[in-house]
DNA sequence: CGGATTCTTGATCGTGTTCAAAGCAGGTGG
DNA sequence: CCACCTGCTTTGAACACGATCAAGAATCCG
């Protein structure tokens, strides 16, 4: 099964700013994240964007059954991704049960983390924002060479996590000085932090 | 197939004001509005709320695999829902591609409507996602009675808008009094508007 | 009809946006 | 190898928007 399951695929490899889905175009491919980190945006029609997510190792994007998927979609790093074709997929999740729930389970998750994104961006102050993107960019993405547990790789720029977050790329940058300054984290290099205080941030992230 | 999904689940009705699955409490069971509208919502540490979505007749609510789906949810006006047991519900899943189908379908629509709602929030200015807000609910339900196809009833509280979209129940009161002087909207009664003005609100709404 | 709740409106204040400029990389070519 | 150029980040100052506090109007309910 999982033999089956790589002929049907096809690996794309990515550089950084490469982008994989220009936004408008709707694509037939389920996609699969192996390495590396994406950024899934939608543009209104005024040209703002908003950054959806960052897609890590092991994240599926695009859609089954639901026909659009418009997102545009830019590898941040280096990165690879796998695709598999709607239909071949959709036949598969019918024969394997086994299929079946990895996805629908993947897609749950997607959805929750949907909708903590939606509550984060309820989050009336802009450094609860922050400090929880830290804390949840944390979670997700394990540190780069040289960094131990508590390191955070951010190698995105700061006016992604604006557009992620709903504010703009002066106040990103303001108030990761903020939390430097306070020594809730300390920067290594600019895309890499050590979280000092984790509890700190957390407090501030309000929760 | 269809008088066996009506064999595993049970009906519940509500009255308005009623909650039906409490904050924080896990669920096992997978649900489908029938009639009425209700809120489901979510709250921070420091018991601020986030009002994820209203629910819609047709919509589906709870987890099919992930564990927790600790939303509370509540009607907003008499409700009628049907409860899928979690484990059943998986069983006709496999046994039924339609099922299964269908299924996939709604949460990946459930996916869709949580991004929009992520766009909604990220959009600047209050007005443009209040202007939103009653574009999106006015496509969604369908006219009380003595309206025609243009009126959109919002049958929430203004604190249940303001929780949705993030911003204070003074300033959503104070956006529909705008519009309403603006001549996009026209009130009916206090929960029925009449869209006058579609184009200008779409203007607002930044799209 | 009275009491409670929700909605509206007003005034003030704080936070974040916006506009502007300077500081820092990283890359390219002389 | 250094100077330059470009794009990103940081910092500063002024302003605008929406939150908050507070009071009054409208509506709902028993």
């Amino acid at each position: 099964m999982r033999a089956e399951l790589n002929t049907i695929c096809r690996c794309i490899s990515l550089t950084p700013r490469k982008p994989l889905l220009e936004p408008g175009n709707d694509t037939d491919q389920v996609y699969r994240v192996i390495q590396g980190v994406l950024r899934e945006s939608e543009y209104s029609a005024d040209g703002r964007r908003q950054v959806m997510r960052f897609l890590h190792p092991g994240d599926l994007f695009g859609r089954l059954q639901l026909p659009p998927y418009t997102h545009g979609v830019t590898a941040i790093t280096a990165a690879e991704v796998c695709a598999f074709p709607r239909d071949k997929l959709n036949a598969m999740m019918h024969r394997f049960p086994e299929v079946e729930h990895v996805i629908v389970a993947a897609i749950e998750a997607e959805l929750a983390a949907a909708e903590r994104h939606v509550a984060t961006m309820g989050l009336v102050s802009a450094a609860e924002r922050v400090a929880r993107f830290v804390l949840d960019e944390g979670e997700r993405a394990a540190c780069g060479p040289g960094g131990g547990r508590d390191c955070v790789t951010l190698p995105m720029r700061r006016a992604d996590i604006a557009d992620y977050l709903g504010i703009s790329t002066e106040t990103v940058s303001r108030l990761i000085t903020r939390f430097k300054r306070k020594k809730y984290i300390a920067a290594m290099d600019r895309q890499t932090f050590r979280v000092v205080d984790a509890e700190a941030l957390r407090k501030t992230a309000g929760e």
